[in-house]
DNA sequence: TTCAATAAGGCAATCGATTGCCTAAATTTA
DNA sequence: TAAATTTAGGCAATCGATTGCCTTATTGAA
C-alpha cells in the first residue's frame, strides 16, 4: 500500500528525458531553463507527486531552516506563551522549530542542547533550566558555528543576545505601591537564586525597601517558595513569627501567591486588610480568586516573538554584532484587590 | 571566531590516516575495526570536538528520527499537556519533535502538513483544526510513506489509528448527574460540530436526556460558545428565555464555564441552588471559582503518552496493522460545589 | 609448513539536491 | 555571411555519513 520510493528530482528528469539539474533549477525558479521545459518538469512534478527532500537540500546548501527552543517546560503558560509568540514569527519566515525541555534539570538541558547541535539547527532559543550548573554546553552551541539566543532565564557571564522581562524594576514597583498602599512588614518569597530572575527580583525587592528607608528583616526572606503548597508553607511559617509579616510578596509565582491566599483564608486572615499579596506573572487564575490577586504581567508571547525577530533581524544578519545584547520587555504591574488596603 | 568547518568523519580520518568508512564504524560501535584504532578515533573525535551531522546520517539510512506534531494552539493547557506527554515518550527514545500549530486554520494546518512532509518526519501526530474542510492533505501524508497518528479531534472518515477522549461518555456522565442532583432544564453550550469532539459530547447530552426520558428542548442548545465572552453572551441569552434552564452544561470548556458564572454573579443567581453550571477539562482555575466548578478531567498528558507509545510500540513495528485503531483515554467527572443542588 | 578462516580496514557507490563549469545550439550584431 | 553573444541544458563534484564488497594481514588449524 505504502509507495516505499519517494519521487525525487531523478524520477521527474529520467521521465522527461532531461538531467536532474535543470529539474532542480527549475523547481527553485532559477534561469537557465527555458520557460516551455520549466512548465513541463513542474507539470509532471505534481503529476508525480515530488516533494523535495529537505535534508538532501540543507545537507548540500549548508543551511537549515530550522530553530531549537529549549524551555525548562512547555506546559508552563510562561513558556507556552513564549513557544506560540516565536512559532508565529518563525512560521512566517518558513523556519521550522524543534522543541525540547529540559524538565529543570541541567543534564537534561545538556542533552537537549547536544540534540540540536547534531541537527545543525540554525539557532538555538534557551531558557536555562533551575538546576543549572555551569555554561560548558552554551559554549559548545557557539563553538559549532550555531547562533545562541538567550531568554528570560539567562547565564549573564555569557556573551550572547538575551532577552529579558524587567524583573528587577517590576519587583521594585511592587514593593513601593506595598508600601504606598501603608504596608510596613513586606515578605518576600524567592525563588533559586543561581537563576537570574530570581536574584533580579529580590534586588528590585531591596532597592525599594532602600528607597523607603525601610529595613531588611532576613526572617522576613524565605526561599525556594515556588508552588502552592511551598507557598502556603512559607506562608504559615511566616505568619507565626511574633512580628509576622502585613504584606507577602510572592516574587516566584502567582501559585505561590495562591498558597499564601489559601493559609489567609483558612486562618480568616482579611485580604487585603490584614495581610497585602503580590504574585508574579498574571496567571489566568488571578483575576479569579476572591480577593483578585495583584500581580506582574509580563507579556511572554512577545517576549517570543522578540527572541525570534532578533534572530532575523540581528544575529541571522550581522554575526558578529551579536554579542552582550539585551532586550528589555518591560513589565507592567497588575493592581488587584489583594493589595488595595487604602480603596 | 565562529569556526564554520565542523569537523566530520574525514578530518578523524585524515589526521589518522585512516579512511572515513573506519571512522563512521568506529563511531557508531560497529565490528571491523580493531579496539586500539576505535579507542584511537573516539580520542581524536572528542579532541576535534567532532559531532555528527544527523542530516547527512538521516539522508543516508533514509530514516528520521522526527516526529511532526500539529496542533490547534501550543498555549493551550490542554494541547501544552498533550505536547509534554508526547516530549516524555520520545525524548527517551532518542526521537526529536517538530511541533507545529495550526491556529485553528485549515489553511496552515496543510501548510504544517506540507512542511512536514518535506522534512521526511516519520510520522505526524495530529489535531484537526476547528476550521477543518476536508482530509486531502491527510491522505497525502499515507502517500508520502509517513505515519499518522490522530488524537482528540480527530478525522473520523480517515483510517489511522487514533487517540480519543470518551466525550460522549463523559457528556453522558455529566447530565446524567445533572439530572440526579434534581436539575430539571439543562442547557448545553456546544461548540463547530465538524469537529468529532463536540458532535460526541452533544451525542452524550441527547443520550443521557433520552436515558432519563427528559425531552430534548432546541432552544436549550447554544452552538459556538466557546470563550468566556460568548459563555456569558449565551447564559444572558437562555436566561432571558420564558422559561430558562436551571443548568448550563458548558461542554465546550471550563472558559464558557467560567462566562456563565460570571453572569449568573452578575445577576445574584445562586450557584449551585438556581443555576447548576459544569465545564469541560478541569483547568486549574476550576477549583479557584466560587463556588468551585464542576468539570471533566480528561488526562491530556495521558493521551500524549499514549499518542507516542501508540506509536513506537505499534505503528512503527507493524505499520500495515496501523488501520483504524482507536485508544479511549477514559475521561474523569470532577464533581464541585457548582452542581451540588441535593448536598 | 601450508591452507583456510577470520579480522581490519580501504574503495567506491549511495542517499537527494545543488551548483560551477562546459558544450552545443540559437540568437544577435557587425 | 561570419563572428560574437546569449541561452539551454548536460556533466560531475559536492554536502557528510553509511555500507556492500573487496583486499590484505593475521591467526588458527591441519
Amino acid at each position: 500500500m505504502e509507495n516505499k520510493k519517494r519521487t525525487t528530482i531523478h524520477d521527474i528528469a529520467k521521465k522527461l528525458n532531461l538531467n536532474a539539474s535543470s529539474v532542480s533549477r527549475a523547481l527553485s525558479g532559477n534561469s537557465n531553463v527555458s520557460d516551455a521545459t520549466k512548465q513541463l518538469i513542474l507539470k509532471t512534478a505534481k503529476e508525480l507527486n515530488y516533494r523535495q527532500n529537505s535534508m538532501a537540500s540543507n545537507l548540500r546548501k549548508g543551511v537549515n531552516q530550522t530553530i531549537g527552543v529549549i524551555v525548562p517546560r512547555i506546559n508552563q503558560n510562561f513558556f507556552s506563551n513564549i513557544i506560540a509568540g516565536i512559532e508565529e514569527v518563525t512560521y512566517q519566515k518558513g523556519y521550522n522549530l524543534i522543541i525540547c525541555q529540559s524538565n529543570e534539570s541541567y543534564e537534561r538541558e545538556v542533552k537537549c542542547v547536544n540534540t540540536l547541535i547534531n541537527q545543525h539547527v540554525s539557532c538555538i532559543f534557551l531558557s536555562i533550566s533551575a538546576d543549572f550548573e555551569n555554561n560548558d554546553h552554551l559554549k559548545s552551541i557557539a563553538e559549532h558555528g550555531i547562533k545562541l539566543i538567550q531568554f528570560d532565564r539567562v547565564d549573564d557571564d555569557l556573551d550572547t543576545y538575551k532577552v529579558l522581562s524587567g524583573n528587577e524594576e517590576a519587583a521594585f514597583e511592587v514593593v513601593s505601591h506595598l508600601i504606598e498602599q501603608g504596608y510596613k512588614r513586606i515578605a518576600l518569597l524567592e525563588g533559586p537564586q543561581n537563576l537570574n530572575i530570581f536574584r533580579q527580583r529580590k534586588a528590585g525587592y531591596l532597592a525599594a525597601l532602600k528607597k523607603y528607608g525601610f529595613p531588611i528583616i532576613e526572617e522576613l526572606i524565605r526561599e525556594n517558595a515556588w508552588t502552592r503548597e511551598l507557598g502556603a508553607k512559607a506562608t504559615e511559617d511566616l505568619l507565626g513569627l511574633p512580628e509576622p509579616p502585613d504584606a507577602i510578596f510572592a516574587s516566584t509565582s502567582d501559585f505561590a501567591a495562591l498558597g499564601v491566599l489559601d493559609v489567609a483564608q483558612i486562618r480568616g486572615i482579611k485580604v487585603p486588610q490584614q495581610l497585602g499579596i503580590c504574585g508574579f506573572s498574571n496567571e489566568d487564575f488571578t483575576e479569579i480568586t476572591q480577593p483578585t490577586l495583584t500581580t506582574v504581567e509580563q507579556f511572554s508571547n512577545e517576549i517570543g516573538e522578540n527572541v525570534a525577530n532578533l534572530y532575523f533581524q540581528k544575529v541571522k544578519k550581522v554575526p558578529s554584532d551579536a554579542h552582550n545584547k539585551v532586550i528589555n520587555i518591560k513589565p507592567k504591574l497588575i493592581i488587584r484587590n489583594s493589595t488595595l488596603k487604602n480603596s
